[in-house]
DNA sequence: CTACACCGC
DNA sequence: GGGCGGTGTAG
């Protein structure tokens, strides 16, 4: 070629994308174009867990009773006309080979301990459901998830890489007894830096904006058994892949092998869906059921989503779907496309509008919330006929009692000492109704305790009157010690890392003060460490703030057990030996050799501990300064709800 | 604190 | 659709 050609289009093609959008992966930050969520989900999950439990062959049909109805259905039963509206007489007749297993059951005077029973031992009247045993293969499915997880942060971080997710959350949420969400950009950014060299190029603050280089291929070679959502009309499969596509197919090989390691060592199916947020990943998941996963990529968004009602989008699912069905007389997201904001303003408050109009163009910027622990613990019945009397009622709180002392010991309660604080006992005549209490922090709790504490609230709830006859009653802890509720806290005291970015350094990003927030200095000083580390890493979990401690961003500890070292840290660790060639500054300020990757964080973090000191004149001194006015996205439709309100002394860091 | 909305099997 | 069980928010 001489050099008088032109470079062919393919050459100087570039990238959509920017190494700060390549970057803001690594912690996870809900800000780029980049990010990768995935939603996991059990393929209708009591009825494998039954089939798992018996044995059952995968083409066996069979679905979970629970007193006659049915509660899930597995896929061999569902070419039947089995669905979870028909009873299980109907079952039967539409499927004579059906295996029908009823739900295991809790006993009056048995205790905690449930048993599977046959139909002739099983009584409604004097029996309670047991739904203990998916609980545990839950907590055994999650489990196998996260080490499959750890696995790839093992497998494919060395050196700088290797440290630098090291305290990085697992970024995994139980969304219920079998979904998760996992947020993987982190774990993707590890894989690409080490597969793709030329990444590692430009990692210098200041080249941040630059554009990455195009991808080294002009074909993607997709997993077989990968399912795609088609590209929007305007888009072509001929065209050159981008990073976003790099991202999905790495995506798409990490779901893989977690979904092969819960198959191989649990027996258990289930489907994904990848996109680059909760929402796309959720819709994803249940595109090509069972034991497929679905890749939504970015450039996709948009035909996916126009081919939904809004109403399957979540969150929509209720009376807010219902509403806005009405106020524009459709239900699916390509008519909504044509509404302008000003119209939605028009109809409904202001968070909505805007969550809306970003939803159903494939914006969702809510996080996933690295949380595996349960929040409450309920146990409950329901009676037809209605129940009349205190005795009556009390023979069910015995029930509800052992119950729950069981699951608490089950989430090894005893040795963390992970306790919950509050008991609730609702009711419902015609309206349902509740009434809680404090658990007591002096004695411990058994099933005694609990027991004695739902009847203090049924001698309550008989005292008011409005008790019989009764149709339902359940029993309630939450508000566990060690939980969210210490954290929600600590939240409150900094703003998100996503706000702070887009606030000027020159700024000062703080909550409004409250009178009771001049702690003394010991108790200040604990909020200050829990609140500049969440800072950074965007946690909210009491599980990631124990295992990752207190560090200087940029430097990775290989010790956790000096917490609080800041800057004036004595012993400086070794530089990094640079397996990834990654260009380190050297920080005058803590006499440390830091990574280029982090250098925005670590500057972030000097600014940080700097308005700590600030913080701390303030107080001395009494004078509330302003809030800045930050802007952000509401994460969901109701705003921005319990942030910036005042906590309960008790429940925080500053009780007594 | 209490009630309610929303989600899952 | 109802029973059971979970999460989050408003006031």
């Amino acid at each position: 070629m001489s050099s008088a050609d032109p470079p062919s289009p393919e050459a100087v093609k570039t990238s959509r994308y920017t190494h700060r959008h390549l970057h803001l992966l690594r912690q996870g930050s809900t800000a780029t174009p980049l990010r990768t969520i995935a939603h996991i989900d059990l393929d209708a999950f009591y009825a494998q867990c039954e089939m798992v439990r018996l044995g059952t062959p995968r083409d066996t049909p069979l679905a979970v009773v629970q007193w006659g109805s049915l509660i899930a259905v597995n896929y061999a039963a569902r070419p039947s006309g089995i669905t979870r509206m028909v009873s299980a007489s109907e079952a039967r007749s539409l499927c004579p080979n059906i295996v029908l297993q009823h739900v295991a059951t809790f006993r009056e005077g048995e205790g905690g301990r449930w048993a599977y029973r046959d139909g002739s031992a099983r009584d409604v009247k004097t029996e309670k459901v047991s739904l203990d045993p998916y609980r545990a293969e839950s907590r055994k499915i999650l489990r196998t998830m996260e080490s499959e997880l750890q696995r790839w942060r093992t497998d494919e971080s060395e050196g700088d890489l290797y440290r630098l997710t090291q305290g990085l959350s697992a970024g995994l949420e139980k969304a219920s007894i079998d979904e998760v969400f996992i947020d993987l950009s982190p774990l993707v950014y590890c894989v690409l830096l080490r597969r793709y060299p030329e990444l590692r190029v430009n990692a210098l603050v200041e080249k941040r904006d630059e554009a990455l280089p195009p991808p080294p291929t002009t074909a993607l070679e997709w997993h077989p058994e990968e399912c795609l959502i088609d590209l929007d009309t305007q888009e072509s499969e001929e065209d050159n892949p981008d990073w976003d596509d790099l991202v999905m197919l790495t995506a798409g090989e990490i779901v893989r092998s977690v979904r092969k390691a819960v198959w191989d060592n649990l027996q258990y199916t289930c489907s994904a869906g990848i996109g680059r947020n909760k929402m796309i990943a959720k819709l994803g998941s249940a595109c090509n059921k069972p034991n497929k996963q679905t890749l939504v990529r970015n450039r996709a968004v948009r035909s996916f989503l126009s081919s939904y009602k809004f109403t399957q989008i979540r969150m929509l699912g209720g009376k807010l779907g219902d509403q806005i069905k009405s106020y524009f007389g459709t239900d699916q997201v390509s008519d909504l496309l044509n509404v302008s904001l000003e119209q939605f303003r028009a109809k409904l408050d202001d968070h909505t509008a805007t969550w809306l109009y970003g939803i159903i163009r494939g914006e969702d910027r809510s996080e996933v919330n690295p949380r595996t622990e349960i929040k409450s613990m309920l146990s409950a019945k329901s009676f037809r006929p209605s129940i009349n009397s205190v005795e009556q009622a009390e023979k069910w709180l015995r029930i509800f009692a052992a119950d729950i002392y069981g699951r608490l010991v089950q989430d090894g309660i005893l040795e963390t000492r992970r306790l919950p604080r509050v008991i609730t006992l609702y009711h419902r005549v015609t309206v349902m109704r509740s009434r809680q209490l404090p658990i007591p922090g002096s004695s411990s709790i058994d099933e005694d305790t609990i027991f004695s504490l739902a009847q203090q609230l049924l001698q309550q709830v008989v005292a008011d009157g409005q008790a019989w006859p009764c149709s339902n009653l359940s029993l309630s802890v939450s508000s566990f010690h060690d939980g969210i509720t210490k954290n929600k806290a600590i939240e409150d005291f900094l703003v998100r890392g996503d706000q702070a970015k887009s606030l000027s350094h020159s700024s000062r990003p703080r909550e409004p003060d409250s009178p009771d927030e001049q702690a003394s200095g010991q108790k200040k000083q604990r909020v200050d460490n829990g609140g500049i580390k969440r800072f950074f890493n965007q946690q909210t979990s009491s599980e990631h703030m124990a295992v990752a401690g207190e560090g200087i961003p940029g430097q990775i500890e290989s010790d956790p057990g000096h917490a609080d070292s800041g800057p004036a840290l004595p012993n400086t660790p070794e530089p990094p030996q640079d397996s990834l060639e990654i260009p380190h500054f050297f920080c005058e300020r803590c006499s440390q050799s830091i990574s280029e990757i982090e250098r925005e964080e670590h500057d972030d973090w000097h600014f940080a501990k700097d308005l700590q000191m600030q913080d701390r004149q303030e107080a001395r001194s009494s004078q509330p300064l302003p809030r800045p006015a930050a802007s952000s996205k509401p994460s969901n439709p109701r705003g921005r709800g319990g942030r910036g309100r005042r906590r309960k002394a008790k429940c925080g860091w500053h009780s007594s």
